[in-house]
DNA sequence: GAGAATTTGTACGTATGTATG
DNA sequence: ACATACATACGTACAAATTCT
């Protein structure tokens, strides 16, 4: 699954909070890196920039990412003990 | 409509774009001259920024003007030979 | 060249309204 | 009533490019 589909019942934001969830678990997003821009998945799904944001808050109550207002969101991994 | 009507149901986006159009139609903005500032049109209509930007580009994907970065946004003409 | 000011570029935070299921 | 999803519109903050002093 790399991109939402719109004829999934599964909700949008669920949708893409799994997929990039992969992408850390994966380590294609290695610890430290930037997430891409809500503008930029914004696009790249074809969803709207409320939707995106309900997903990476999914990524953020999980502590799997923090995001910096006006900076962006960065992945969190176990070397950078929490922060 | 020389100014955005916060109380029309058009969005202001929609309005400022319509306006600035016509200014460059009528020649009131010639090839070549310089768009009002981001900041300027922001004062002027009493809009937010984002607001003026939606605007331009839509005048941009129209082909109506070119912004650069750091200068600012100039009206297209024939006699630019589309740049 | 240095520094300030201006202007556009990018990115997130928040609020409200609309529509649908 | 509630959840999902989109659109509009405000704001903040900082970066990058350019221009001016």
């Amino acid at each position: 699954m790399s991109h939402v589909d719109h004829m999934n019942p599964i909700p949008l934001y669920t949708q893409l909070a799994d997929i990039l969830r992969e992408r850390i678990k994966s380590g294609e997003l290695p610890p430290r890196s930037l997430v891409p821009s809500e503008s930029y998945l914004q696009q790249e799904h074809g969803v709207s920039r409320g939707t995106v944001r309900m997903a990476i808050s999914i990524l953020r109550d999980e502590g799997l990412v923090v995001t910096i207002s006006g900076r962006g969101t960065f992945v969190k991994g176990r070397d950078l003990k929490g922060k």
